[in-house]
DNA sequence: ATTACCAATAATTTCGAGATTTTAGTTAAT
DNA sequence: ATTAACTAAAATCTCGAAATTATTGGTAAT
């Protein structure tokens, strides 16, 4: 089984940097060859992702990347919000200098990387370790909310997020006016105004809600 | 696949209203004969049910029905409220008639077992039929919410909330009060007061958040 | 030319046996 | 009496082939 979990996680990997595109037939009896191991043990890893939402699947029909829909990426964006000021507020006040000294760390990180993107003009090379940074300030943000079943939660939203805005929009222009938006959220979750960091993570996702409307009442500040 | 589905119902259906003990195995090789069908079969079910986290899977070590948590119940409890306030705001802006009527169905039908339930000594008889009565209810309060993931994400949480706490309290004190609070509910929402409707969801589940605090802002109302 | 039907091919799903790993039980040593 | 090592039994996991179902391509009829 230790093989099995590879097999999960690299598929997982591939799945929200999008190295398939939209609509590719995943079979089993295909990807096998190249995990060295049986098509059953990749039909039931491919059967995961799909209760996880990263691969369709039809019965006698098979497995598939998921279609783009700009739709899904606003209910996904939606949640995210819905979660992260969830998170990010509990996180404010049970954190402690624990949590905000990881917080502080997770966004140097990513801001590191995001300028050297910046300087640069094809991002592509960068992208992989940008994502992998992006997602860890993020969950970093929620991480001390307590509540392992709201992260988990969070966790599938976020991949499906990744999944349908990496292949939207290729070109990643979405990188772009994020170190501002990254450093913001910092600023407002370190210094404990709950209000100011609802309203940040708000901000920073706003884009990819066009035109939609969130249910969550605005904050007075 | 006709049978694989089934199997996959039937067994959501026995975790969801407890007919196995917190903790019990769950072996495909024994399951496997009550549904005709082979080892493999259950296993991907089962499989797709440990994703769902209505059994937990450990590898090498087989599948079994998870241990009751209160920790577990009180996050899931948060992530209800959560997702109904917002479903349910988002359906009375977006609903219209239809949405009420379809509520105000689902409220009748519930009211109704209520009170025969109310009136026995022992409930079990009309467990079952309670059941999906009170999680239709619910799902209807958010079924005009516009998002697809937003139900699905409701649906997961709902089930894995009912799966700890059907156990946790066999003698289903949990279902008296129910009738004012679902009551309050249709009313809230039938008025299309967005405040007091969230307001009475977290009434209707407070119960089970012992001590616990909810990050959403508390409505002025 | 279009549709209906049938056959051939390809893909998916099910299955049970073999290989691997864990668990339980027994004996031996300290 | 406790621990360690070993053995036997039971459970889990992997696999490839057989059975089922969908897809494709071709033929005949309208």
């Amino acid at each position: 089984m230790e093989n099995d979990n590879n097999i999960y996680l690299e598929l997982e990997k591939r799945l929200t940097t999008n190295e398939f595109l939209h609509g590719t037939k995943l079979r089993a009896e295909i990807l096998r060859v190249e995990f060295g191991c049986s098509a059953s043990t990749v039909r039931e890893v491919l059967f995961r992702l799909a209760t996880e939402g990263l691969v369709d699947f039809k019965e006698q029909r098979g497995f598939r990347v998921p279609d783009l829909s700009p739709k899904k990426l606003i209910e996904l964006t939606h949640l995210r919000v819905l979660l992260e000021e969830e998170g990010a507020v509990l996180s404010i006040r049970q954190g402690g200098v624990a949590w905000e000294a990881r917080l502080t760390a997770a966004h140097h990180k990513l801001s590191h990387i995001e300028k050297r993107i910046h300087a640069l003009d094809d991002p592509t090379p960068l992208i992989d370790i940008w994502f992998s940074s992006e997602k860890e300030f993020h969950q970093t943000l929620i991480s001390a909310c307590g509540s392992a079943t709201l992260k988990q939660m969070h966790s599938l939203i976020y991949a499906q997020f990744r999944q349908q805005l990496m292949e939207a929009d290729r070109r990643f222009d979405f990188i772009s006016g994020n170190i501002k938006h990254h450093y913001d959220i910092l600023e407002a979750a370190l210094s404990a105004d709950e209000n100011l960091t609802r309203k940040r993570i708000r901000d920073h996702l706003a884009r990819h809600l066009t035109g939609e409307t969130i249910a969550s009442q605005k904050p007075s500040t």
